[in-house]
DNA sequence: CGAAATGTCACCCAATTGGGTGATGCGAGA
DNA sequence: TCTCGCATCACCCAATTGGGTGACATTTCG
């Protein structure tokens, strides 16, 4: 797809201390893809190796050009970035991989981090920042700005969902009413309504109105 | 800020037919405005004088140069892309701006259209076409992409809101009771749920999450 | 093993919500 | 002038929702 010069294997011996890093950008946006080959072509030290514009596609291109750092945006159509950086780290568990998002939903940089990568970016952060993190995680650092650390406290604060309160969640954005949401879960009402209950409570809401908004608002669930 | 070569004014006279094609860029993510100022200067017969990061740079920069074409984000940190094109239009009618978004929300395509843009891309679309749409807006036509329109139509289909029924969803979103609704909007509770009964039938749901639901959905309100 | 978390269900009761119907006043436009 | 849309309010009634309390089984974990 795109050129990439002759690359020396990454595995064993020398340090690569003096080599250049080699950057794969993951975005499904043409001119952001630009862009962000731009910014890391005009950084002394750095290139771009290759480019993907889904996560399927970012899995086959990282197995064939194994690059030092990928750029990685998070939603995507088809596969988004959270399964593919699952899908990297588990067959490279040593793969270093820097989110780059427009939104700093904390759900979303919780996933993240989660799923293995060693930063989370914002999409209006400068240049430079980008440039700088791409070192850094080079380095061995796994390092996050200020406000987006911030933002993944503020998610450690809000109590863990089950899996079962997500479901009803999910269903209840869907716009189904407790009766409906039972059936679809083939569950009794009264559960549903004891879900809710402690839902409501978790999310530090009054009723499930204010349940789907904050849902969507933190990123929990997404909508579509 | 950016250098822009001397222009000339494009008031008056001959044609600009054989000229170059004067680019403003205004985006609040720096990777992206690098990108779309590589994609216009990769381009024969256009070229970027000038970028800003939000609305209100936007409007300044738009008198200082006058350029031929904007490329002018939606959702930007302070004034946004709507307020901004309205404000540039009301002293320059003639202004020719393309909206490139990242969203395909209806409401947005139709405040965009409404607020006098020739046209409305999607961020990822090709750059083939982003640059083609330039070409044509500059030329005097006002496309819009098939996807992009249909999304128009969509809008067309549902029942126009009244102020005041805005007016109760956005508080309904805040997560109020009919109650608290009334006395905010200082109206009575019958008269609330007057608007809410036209609302859930206007966006076809049948109470108030799913109201909330289809107007985040739709873009009718924005988060935060 | 015992404790804690999770998922399940039941019952009661009050508050909120949603649907139907209709009425009034006001301003804009045919 | 006479509609028509909009905003306002009222009343009634049924359905849904939310809060409190408690119980039971399973699983996980120290």
């Amino acid at each position: 797809m795109t050129p990439h010069a002759d690359f020396t294997a990454p595995s064993m011996g020398e340090p690569d201390h003096e080599n250049i890093i080699r950057v794969l950008v993951v975005d499904d946006h043409p001119p952001m893809r630009m862009g962000l080959v731009a910014l890391i072509k005009s950084q002394p030290g750095m290139d771009v190796v290759a480019e993907a514009s889904d996560g399927e596609e970012a899995i086959e291109i990282y197995e064939d050009v194994q690059p030092d750092v990928v750029l990685m945006d998070l939603r995507m159509p088809g596969m988004g970035g959270v399964e593919a950086i699952l899908a990297i780290r588990k067959k490279f568990p040593n793969a270093r991989v820097i989110v780059l998002s427009t939104y700093d939903l904390d759900e979303d940089i919780h996933r993240a981090m989660q799923s293995g990568a060693q930063s989370y970016l914002l999409k209006d952060m400068p240049i430079e920042e980008i440039a700088s993190t791409i070192r850094s995680v080079h380095a061995g650092d796994a390092l996050l700005p200020r406000p987006v650390a911030e933002r993944l406290t503020e998610r450690s604060q809000r109590e863990q969902l089950t899996e079962r309160e997500r479901d009803v969640l999910e269903s209840l954005i869907k716009g189904r009413s407790n009766k409906e949401i039972a059936s679809s879960l083939c569950i009794s009402e009264d559960t549903v309504k004891s879900h809710l209950k402690t839902l409501f409570a978790k999310l530090r809401v009054r009723d499930r109105t204010g349940a789907a908004v904050e849902a969507i608002r933190h990123g929990i669930v997404h909508l579509k």
